[in-house]
DNA sequence: TGTAATAAATGTTCTTAATACATTTATAGA
DNA sequence: TCTATAAATGTATTAAGAACATTTATTACA
C-alpha cells in the first residue's frame, strides 16, 4: 500500500470528526411491530431513553459495527440490517462532533436473548407508545419507519420478521402494523397468495382459533425472482 | 454546553477516522441524463476518473459539504442533493481508512458555469459510456441510478432536471433516459397528463418539429398534495 | 401554391389489477 | 349437538395498464 507524501499530508490535515452508528430495531412478535431502546449509558443525557448505538472502530466497516451492537444486546447473528440515513449536523451532539449512520434491523423477538436484553436495560416498545429519545433519534426512528414503508411495498420482509411457519392472518397483522392501518383480509389474501411466494403447508396453527389456520412458508426462490423482476406489491 | 468528565474520556478514545463525501451528479440536457465526473487531483490513484467529492470539514455538515463541492465545480447553489449509500469497509481506500457519504445530485447541465467545469476537468458522460472509476465509485454509481430510478417511480423528478418550461416528449425522453427503455409515446402522454400536475402553455417549442410541441410547466402545488398522499406513479 | 416530410397529438380496445362487500366452513368447548 | 369464533372463499364493480393506428400542424422546397 504506498502513498505519496501529499496524499499523507493532505489526510492528515482533516480534523477528527467522530463516527458512530444507531441501530433502528423494529422486532415482530405476531402481534405488533415493536422496537428497541434503552436507557443511554454515557454523558451527556445519560439515562435517558436511546436507540442502541456505538462508535465505528478503526479496524470494523459499519455493518460489522452495527452487528456488534446487535449482536452485544439481544445475543442475535445475522440479523438483517439495511442503512437508513446519515446524520450529520454540525450541533447535533453536544458532547462532540459526531456524525451517526442510522441502520435499522429487523428480528423475530422469539429470537432474543431475553437474558441479556434485560441485562442491558433494554425495552421493546410499541410504535405509538414510544417514549422521547435523546438527541435526534426521534427523528431517526420516523425516518426509518418510512424506508420500511417503503421497503415493505416493494419486498415481503416478513422473511426477516415472521418465523419459518406464519400463517396469511399473522402476516396481515405484520403489514397493518408496519403500515399502523387495516387491510381488509379477503383482498389482502387474495394479493399475498397471487404473488405465489407463499408455500402451504398441511398443518394447523391453532393458538389463535379454533379452527385453526394453515401454516405457510415462504419460498425464498420464487421471491428473488420476483423481486429481480423488479415487481412492486403495495398492500 | 456541559460535559462530564467521564464523556470527555469516552469521547477522546475514539480512533480517528476520516468522513467524506462523494457527489454522484446526474445531468440532465433535454436527451438524456449524464454524469459528471473528474480526474482525482490527489494520491492515491491521482489522475484516475473519480467521483468529486471532498472530506466533510469540522464546522460543515455532510449536506454543506456536498453543497459546496458541487458550487465550486459547476458554480450552482440550491442543487437538488440526496443521501444514497453509506461506504465504509476498512480497506475501501488505502489511503487511509475513510468513510464516505455518497449523495446524489440532479442538475440541469444548461444551467451549468461551463468555465467552472472545464477549469476543474470534469466531463460528463453518458451511462452507457462511463470510464472505470477509481475505488467504489463504480459502486456508488450503480447504487445511486438504483435509487433515483425508484425515486423517479413514486416522485416526478422532472423539476430538477427540466427547464421550467418543457415538452412532454422531453419528460419523456428524460424517464427513457433514467430507465433505459423506451416508453409508448401514447401512454406515456396519457399517463402524466392524467396526473393533473402539468399546466399546458400557449407556447410551442419548435426546436425539434415543423408541428412544435407545446410547452408546460409544472404545477408544484397540486404535484406536492399528490405525494403527500403517497401516490406512486410507476411509468 | 401545393406537396412531401416529420414529429406531435389523439383515440380505441383489451386485459389486468384494485376495491368493496357477504357468506360459508372447520373446530373447540360448553 | 349447539354455540361461538376466526378462517376461508366468492363475486361484481371500477380503475389502471398495455398494445396498437390514425390524424394534425407546420416547414421547406419543388
Amino acid at each position: 500500500m504506498s502513498m505519496s507524501i501529499e496524499a499523507h499530508h493532505y489526510y492528515k490535515e482533516q480534523e477528527k470528526i467522530l463516527i458512530a452508528t444507531d441501530c433502528i430495531i423494529f422486532g415482530f412478535d405476531n402481534q405488533s411491530i415493536k422496537l428497541l431502546v434503552f436507557k443511554r449509558r454515557v454523558a451527556p443525557f445519560k439515562g435517558k431513553w436511546s436507540l442502541i448505538g456505538s462508535f465505528v472502530k478503526n479496524n470494523e466497516s459499519i455493518n460489522d459495527a452495527a452487528k456488534r451492537v446487535l449482536k452485544e444486546i439481544t445475543g442475535l447473528k445475522n440479523v438483517f440490517l439495511k442503512q437508513s440515513k446519515v446524520y450529520g449536523d454540525v450541533g447535533r451532539d453536544p458532547g462532540a462532533r459526531c456524525i451517526t449512520i442510522g441502520q435499522y434491523a429487523l428480528i423475530r423477538i422469539e429470537d432474543q436473548d431475553i437474558a441479556l436484553v434485560e441485562k442491558h436495560g433494554a425495552v421493546w416498545h410499541e410504535l405509538n407508545e414510544m417514549p422521547d429519545l435523546v438527541l435526534d433519534h426521534d427523528q431517526m426512528v420516523a425516518d426509518a419507519l418510512v424506508q420500511l414503508r417503503l421497503k415493505a411495498s416493494y419486498q415481503p420482509i416478513g422473511f426477516e420478521l415472521l418465523p419459518e411457519k406464519f400463517t396469511i392472518p399473522s402476516l396481515q397483522k405484520l403489514y397493518e402494523s408496519i403500515y399502523q392501518k387495516k387491510f381488509d383480509d379477503r383482498n389482502f389474501r387474495k394479493k399475498i397468495i397471487h404473488l405465489e411466494v407463499l408455500t402451504k403447508l398441511n398443518e394447523k396453527d391453532k393458538t389463535t382459533s379454533k379452527k385453526g389456520s394453515f401454516l405457510y412458508k415462504f419460498n425464498r426462490e420464487k421471491y428473488e425472482k420476483l423481486v429481480a423482476l423488479g415487481i412492486h406489491f403495495k398492500l
